[in-house]
DNA sequence: CGTGAAGCGGGACGTCGTTCCGTTTGTGTC
DNA sequence: GACACAAACGGAACGACGTCCCGCTTCACG
């Protein structure tokens, strides 16, 4: 046990030590600059050379995974428990994407990130869309079979949907994507 | 009248001539690579040198507004038109975002780039909202004038959720940009 | 047909993500 | 405690991008 939690990741000691300082000056810099935060200014951030980051972080996707892997972790998480929590599937489902447009519009440029076709960022929408479109299909299929949405729509379909209304809405007044993404949700309930 | 069509824009015979090339250039590489396709291979196409294509077009968005203004531009005018053909203010909405949408569906990486925060492509984002914004709100308010919808969303607020919603359709079966819009739009009548 | 300016080509610059290489540093062994 | 070697490091280097600069070409007017 011991050794499995010192085996975890790089062996040398320093390396640990680098690999937190980075995460930490990589959040730092996504909360200052956004998510396309140069890779030279964390690195500077965190003191390192630029090669560092790259040793520990294959590419920059995934870094910022890393980064924010353990909120997407908790919102996935949180799906199961509000389709036991919510009156209705529906009203789940509804809570359940606040949730994530929250954690979207709190993250500069993280969603544009995500549809980016620059650079090498596809492992960062694949990563979002892995974990989260199970959850979202579950809770779809649950308001599907409570008889209070039509079933038009496929759970990655209202990822993409939501992630991309949620798109520039950091630093826009004028734009409110939750307002958006309500109505697309409204939208799905069936209209008996 | 004469002078005024020949006078338009450069003096030069060989620079009015590199301008077309130039605009028909850029559409063939925006078709093959989408809008993204750097300004050395459309300098390649056209067989120029790239600092001809800045000396006709300040910037890369500059070229990409030429290229589309005329979609655009009969896109804004088809507006009003639809509200004196269409049964009612709310079906000229629908149709005509569903006109927008299939124009933005078609140009490969073009909705992408209306909200980049990359280079200098503002102008662009720029241009079609100032197109196209006060088109939107005129079929807003009819429909809410009849009672059709709620008056919740800014002319704004919905092409920017519409133009988010087409990223990324183009090469995604899986992503139908226009089911989501549909439900956007869906979610906008009034439940009376 | 000459001349001056408008127009041109392509190389140069700064920025980005990523990789390479010579050097430093932590750590298991005697 | 000293040694050796692999692991880890820093920063320069590379290729791609948008954009700008400079020396040459070519149009058009007298």
């Amino acid at each position: 046990m011991k050794d499995e939690e010192r085996a975890v990741r790089p062996r040398r000691a320093d390396a640990r030590r680098n690999e937190v300082t980075l995460l930490e000056a990589a959040a730092a810099a996504f909360v200052a600059s956004g998510v396309e935060a140069p890779v030279r200014d964390i690195a500077a951030r965190a003191g390192v050379g630029t090669a560092t980051i790259y040793r520990h972080f294959p590419t920059r996707a995934d870094l910022i995974i890393a980064v924010y892997r353990h909120q997407v972790e908790a919102c996935a998480e949180a799906g199961p428990a509000l389709l036991g929590s919510a009156p209705t599937p529906y009203d789940a489902l509804r809570e359940w994407i606040d949730l994530f447009v929250d954690f979207l519009a709190t993250k500069h440029g993280l969603a544009g990130a995500l549809h980016s076709d620059q650079s090498g960022l596809d492992s960062l929408h694949t990563y979002f869309l892995d974990r989260l479109v199970p959850v979202c299909t579950q809770l779809l299929d649950a308001a599907a079979e409570a008889g209070e949405i039509h079933a038009h729509l496929t759970g990655y379909e209202l990822m993409r949907g939501v992630g991309n209304l949620c798109i520039g809405a950091e630093n826009d007044p004028r734009y409110d994507a939750r307002r958006l993404v309500g109505l697309l949700v409204t939208g799905l309930r069936r209209t008996t």
